[in-house]
DNA sequence: CTCGAAAGTAGTCGGTGTCAACATCACAGT
DNA sequence: ACTGTGATGTTGACACCGACTACTTTCGAG
């Protein structure tokens, strides 16, 4: 009796289908994640996710964009950790978070970055290392207090988070360095700063 | 009449498979392989790769290793072109040729970077940075000419590569600036090492 | 209140990985 | 020279998957 056990329709599915494919992307690849799979999940007919997204690619890529709005939020957050004018304390903090975001969902950062694009991905975010940091970036550097341009720094910067990412997933990395390895990345690429100015 | 036209037995299936799965791995995804395709392209009924590979992952498996002894050629290549004892210029060879192998290759570095080791893959290769010019490294180190120990600036070196290929490969570097993107991203990593020495 | 669009269901098709049972071949030991 | 045994390849089957079509139920704007 009561209630419906199971209404006709399911309420909001789209956001259930997101919400399931991300949480089974994190413990197995993009590959083991099945439409019908989720739909047996949700209690849904294994022709119902078509309704909202075209074929398994296109569920795949608003995972990723979620994926991305999760570092914008991962960002922000470490950005409320750290005095709001060091350069480097700042670029450390994002990216301690940053690669600890990556290597707890290695298979949505791989998502995020699929080459295989197929020309259907929309323009993906902006950079990691977000405008925050662009923005402390470009004072810097007019202030005289980079070697080379704000722009090459950030990239820089990224590649090492990225790279970092990359090979603490494949197991290169013992995990107990991480921040460690986070921070002299860092620490070495900003050498010339400090440098420059004693 | 002639010779037989297919032989009951392939010869080097194995080698073959390993062939064909790296050479489509080099056009799409590991996801878009399938044995039976690899089967069917050479000529073989769709059961027959199971002799070789007990399932897909141990065929991937072994294609990851292939393509870290593709690495290794690839390094021994790039070290003839540079003067044996530079360091910078060695790291930059050897750096341009290993990302430009990886954004060739995007589908094989990210095979052989799968997190999803589920314990079966053996123990990777060493290190892309390569032992060459850990030991040039080492020496510099023994010099005093590095602010940190050579372990670190290897990790270092390596993960700006692995992050500037992740970066080009998820297209946010553009083709052009590549060789000097890698270039810079490693003088950036080394300028304490004049700046020690001045 | 109605009716059309949105959301879900059922059934089907071709393709895939994996398994078991069988066929063929190479080659080592007699 | 002969044989039989293990390696290699084949056939057939099963369950699962993504995609498509046709049908049904529900919601909500007019």
């Amino acid at each position: 009796m009561s209630s419906a056990p199971t209404p006709y329709h399911h309420g909001d599915l789209r956001s259930a289908l997101l919400d399931a494919a991300e949480q089974s992307l994190r413990q197995g690849g993009a590959a083991d994640i099945s439409l019908r799979g989720l739909a047996r999940e949700l209690g849904v007919s294994h022709a119902a996710p078509r309704r909202h997204f075209a074929d398994k690619q296109e569920l795949l890529d608003a995972v990723a964009e979620l994926g991305w709005s999760r570092v914008d939020e991962e960002m922000r957050a470490a950005d409320l950790t750290v005095d709001g004018q060091d350069l480097q304390a700042h670029l450390i903090a994002r990216g301690i978070r940053y690669v600890r975001f990556a290597i707890d969902n290695p298979a949505l950062i791989e998502l995020m970055f699929a080459y295989k694009t197929s020309g259907r991905r929309p323009p993906p975010p902006p950079n990691a290392v977000g405008p925050s940091s662009i923005d402390l970036l470009v004072v810097a550097r007019r202030r005289g207090e980079l070697a080379v341009s704000s722009g090459q720094l950030a990239r820089a910067v990224w590649a090492q988070l990225q790279g970092i990412a990359a090979l603490a997933i494949g197991g290169f990395i013992p995990d107990v360095d991480l921040d460690a390895a986070v921070a002299s990345g860092i620490e070495q690429l900003m050498v010339n700063t400090a440098t420059t100015l004693a």
